[in-house]
DNA sequence: TGTACATCAGTGAACGCGCGTTCACTGATGTAC
DNA sequence: TGTACATCAGTGAACGCGCGTTCACTGATGTAC
């Protein structure tokens, strides 16, 4: 963790990294102990002086895929807002943008494993629920200064349900359509300034 | 189909029934072969002459789930008009009920299953876009009459995002404080009448 | 109506493969003197 | 600075189990005469 992290830790990292995209691209169950050690560049043999279990590295994983998602989510909104956006508006855009249909592994971890969620180990569901009340804090804290937090939630649900069936659809017109359709409407309703 | 259903006819559409349920409860890779058989009273083995893969099965099981699901959904939509609800109020309320936090087998397959559809096969992730459509077409016929047809979209991706956040926070008070959070929210932006 | 045979739905054992997990070993890194 | 030894990270083979799939067989249903 310090100045000088072990050789150990450094592969660690790059386990944990790994996966956060990995089970964001496909899934808990999409994700097998021996491909995450390949793509990390290793053999299976080594897993388990890391993790005690396939299911500890799970955990790991998604607390590593809540904050990189959020790191990207902020990294589009920031873009944005160095062009002018609201910071409302910026958020609504960033986090609902075209691109993010198909590059699901490196977005919001709770819009690609939502449904997943209610099937995990204890562990898993205590680090997906931290990134819930994540998501609906940043959207709060986005929101104009006319729109009461109370709307944080609703808004929270709307942005990943828009994801969700967007993707659902498909990565063609049709899941276009729907996002941007989405899009439009949540901005028109709740942000004043000009696009 | 007809009046007179043969036998084979019958188990097929106990096996199909049996799965609809199972894939909302435990998701596509929740539910094996042996297991659903075993459910709905057979062996394993006569799987075969019923279905040519197991994704033949969940294709079949997804179709029925969201036919289920919308059923299920109409039925306590029409017992809250009965009792005097607005059309929209009767779904927002029907839909975000706080027992389907944990009863999702019995519910709307989208909600159950929405974060792996991307990953399926082509013929599951069709009936998954129809049973979306479906959806959203129902948010539309019961909007109040001065909120525009547009707006379907996105209230229908709130429905199911806020099912999802609730379910992922859990049964509890936090996931019930979340559903209850949206429900009364998106109520108070589109419907006017009494509850 | 009854008997003989064909068809059919479902059984249960078995196969093969993938995957989580274990473990003896190796080569590299670091430490003691 | 160099050598000898201990520690440590990672390797690769193997095990056991679960699961999708196959198949020979059985008992029941239906049909022909």
């Amino acid at each position: 963790m310090d100045a000088a992290p072990s050789r150990k830790q450094v592969t660690h990292e790059r386990i944990v990294a790994t996966a956060a995209r990995a089970i964001r691209r496909g899934g808990f169950h999409g994700v097998g102990v021996a491909d995450i050690m390949k793509e990390a560049g290793l053999t299976h043999g080594g897993f388990y002086a890391h993790f005690a279990s396939r299911n500890a590295l799970l955990t790991e994983a998604l607390e590593r895929a809540g904050q990189e998602g959020v790191a990207r989510v902020a990294k589009e909104v920031e873009a944005r807002r160095e062009q002018g956006a609201s910071a409302f508006r910026a958020l609504v855009e960033g986090y609902l943008a075209e691109r993010h249909l198909s590059a699901s592994d490196k977005m919001c971890a709770v819009a690609a494993l939502a449904s997943e969620i209610p099937r995990q180990s204890p562990g898993v569901r205590e680090a997906a629920a931290e990134r819930v009340r994540g998501l609906i804090a940043m959207v709060a804290q986005s929101l104009p200064a006319d729109v009461p937090a109370s709307n944080a939630p609703l808004i929270a649900s709307q942005l990943v349900g828009a994801l969700q069936l967007s993707r659902a659809l498909g990565d063609n017109a049709e899941g276009k359509a729907l996002l941007a359709a989405t899009r439009d409407v949540l901005l028109a309703q709740f942000d004043r300034t000009a696009p």
